[in-house]
DNA sequence: GTATCATTCAAACGTTCGTTTTAATGTCAA
DNA sequence: TTGACATTAAAACGAACGTTTGAATGATAC
């Protein structure tokens, strides 16, 4: 029987994962070597190999063990709010905030590694390997479809590629305030915000954003040109 | 006399700064080797060492290059801006806009490394290596105190700490959406956008900014404490 | 022409990289 | 106990890395 490994389930192999994750948002993945990595893992160096076949299977790896049922969560909660709304069409805001929620849940996951992987996810939509940046489209594509579908019903009048920026900026604003938690003291005098706390992010990410969706229309864009 | 090297100015530094500028960019920091490097730049393997001391120096060096003058624009115009409104406060999407029109135009520079170095932006504020986030916000830190200093006039009810956030959204959204033009592909279905016009970006990215930083207060946040 | 200096060049430095190999270890079925 | 199998272990593989060296090159000042 093959079914043996049931007893010490995947021990090396979560360990391997908790360490690249942790060192990936620390170092970036050229960065962090084999050998750290087993290293900080207490594995032994060939493990990665053994396990995953090579680096870059172990990074699809890290990406796939959250965001599969992160995404799943996403499009779990739409679909718990459209049986909700039954057949009415949702409020912009209530569909930003079922998007946003499991991120900043994860977040203050600050115990187990979830922060870590917040932030190193919100770094490969913009990472220079096409192929990293193709794992995380094709990652997000389920739930991408589903929310764009229940944001153009719940506007209906907004220009269809005028929606597909606005979300663009919307998800590029949720993967930078995300990636770069430690950049606001850039703006801000000096302080690193006292332990920031997910809820109230998400408190003033919302507002934002949804505002930014219901901005009115630009001037010469649009399909329809008017004067 | 020392001032020789007026004949050839510096062509070797502008060759690998260039060459550098756009590897960076397809290939990150640590994916770009020396000789890859030197050799796309046409020079010598040592010419890197020679004319720059170290390839960390010459990372700190492309930046240097770009984006001095950029926020140095920027400063120009918001002071232009203000001259002209002679003591008034700015409209906030005014400022919005001489903030980001340097990047756009910077994009517009489709043949020299402009558009390179734009995407090689959008994606150091969140690098793992903690001197270049350094070093970004020492470059960004002028500017973005001028900048902070004119929307406070131009938005005096907001709470400081809520300016705060906001520009750190404004700023990530910009920077991500700079960084990651061929990510809208991922939300929209699959057309790269035939061709994107900087100045159209810069007509959808300024209301949807300016909404945002105009949004009403979240609920429980901000220093003044409201039921 | 000669000395001076900045720059370029080819070659090599020692180190570290991801991966592979081969042997040892432990565990279960029979 | 014995054989089969999954896992771990130590050591080595060749390749690529950033950097340094010391000699050639070429232009300028005298």
């Amino acid at each position: 029987m093959n079914l043996r490994a049931v007893k010490p389930p995947h021990e090396t192999r979560v360990r391997i994962l908790d360490a690249a994750e942790e060192l990936f948002m620390q170092r970036g993945f050229e960065g962090t070597s084999m050998r750290l990595l087993t290293s900080k893992a207490g594995v032994n160096l060939a493990a990665v190999n053994y396990h995953f076949g090579s680096k870059d299977a172990l990074i699809e790896a890290v990406f796939r063990r959250r965001l599969d049922p992160m995404n799943a969560e996403r499009v779990a909660e739409l679909e718990r709010l459209e049986r909700s709304a039954a057949g009415a069409p949702l409020a912009p805001e209530a569909i930003i905030r079922a998007f946003i929620a499991p991120s900043l849940a994860m977040i203050e996951d600050a115990k187990g590694g979830g922060r870590s992987f917040i932030r190193l996810l919100g770094r490969a939509y913009t990472d220079p390997s096409k192929p990293i940046r193709a794992l995380i489209g094709t990652l997000y594509a389920p739930a991408m479809k589903r929310y764009k579908a229940a944001f153009e019903r719940a506007l209906p009048e907004l220009p269809a590629e005028e929606l597909n920026w606005r979300m663009h900026f919307m998800f590029g604003t949720l993967a930078y305030t995300l990636a770069a938690t430690d950049t606001v003291q850039l703006i801000a005098g000096c302080k690193p915000e006292d332990r920031y706390d997910a809820r109230l992010l998400a408190e003033r990410l919302a507002p934002f954003l949804c505002a930014g969706l219901l901005a009115p229309l630009p001037a010469g864009a649009g399909v329809k040109k008017a004067a």
